[in-house]
DNA sequence: TCAGTAGTTTACTTGACAGTTAAATAACTA
DNA sequence: TAGTTATTTAACTGTCAAGTAAACTACTGA
């Protein structure tokens, strides 16, 4: 949620963060690393192993998650260790959990106001 | 997460319900849409007003809602008004809140984890 | 039956992205 | 120094998604 006070509003910066990570997301390949990284940091070639694809490929969807902050990379002699991001889910997270929370809150209301209605029909 | 018995596992149609839900999610204007429909169901030109697109735009992205379950469509006359769908978002929350507890569990484990991370490294 | 409203389908253009191979860079090791 | 390991960059291909305009379907109400 950063806001980099020119040019435009957070609200958009946010949109366009969200698009990144959901896309980022979107990708198995890319899902399977981050829920590898969940467990422990790996060096690219550790996460490239369980995968048929080439270490080029791999490298491409690191990158991918390395842009939108859901991954950093260090440097350690000839390896770029790989690391989650702590809070880079937090945005997705909270997104979808607004909406469930307007969603949940309107069917409430719906109940409540069914059960105004079948009070009032009980007593006209 | 739904298994359909046949040629793929439960998990690999998780996999793909996920890159279906997330990819519909990465994209603004579905989010919007989404985020429109929470509060209440709409028909495709109230869905259409805030946008600039053309409606033949807007069909087809309540048409990659659809695909995955994120919303539903009914007919009402020659209105075809959309629908969030109540579990719609559970499969990536799901994802999302399982790979934060990994990851927050990992990192409550701190201590021991960087003490034997370091000991490796300072033996190989 | 006709005009109008709601929405979809088709055909097309454009742009982004996944994956590849081949070559380059960077750091270690003998 | 040369050779090896780890990783990235470049250039290319194929695919797929977003958006548009134009034509079409489906329903309503006069």
């Amino acid at each position: 949620m950063v806001n980099f006070g020119n040019e435009r509003s957070a609200l958009q910066v946010t949109d366009r963060q969200l698009n990144a990570t959901f896309t980022a997301l979107a990708d198995p390949t890319r899902r399977a690393i981050v829920a590898r990284l969940a467990r422990s940091d790996a060096t690219v070639n550790e996460l490239a192993a369980p995968f048929k694809m080439t270490l080029p490929g791999i490298s491409k969807h690191l990158k991918v998650l390395e842009r939108c902050g859901i991954i950093s990379r260090s440097r350690n002699a000839q390896f770029r260790p790989c690391h989650l991001e702590r809070n880079a889910l937090d945005d997705v997270s909270l997104w979808i959990e607004e909406n469930r929370r307007v969603w949940t809150e309107r069917f409430d209301k719906l109940d409540e106001h069914l059960r105004d209605i079948q009070s009032k029909e009980g007593t006209s």
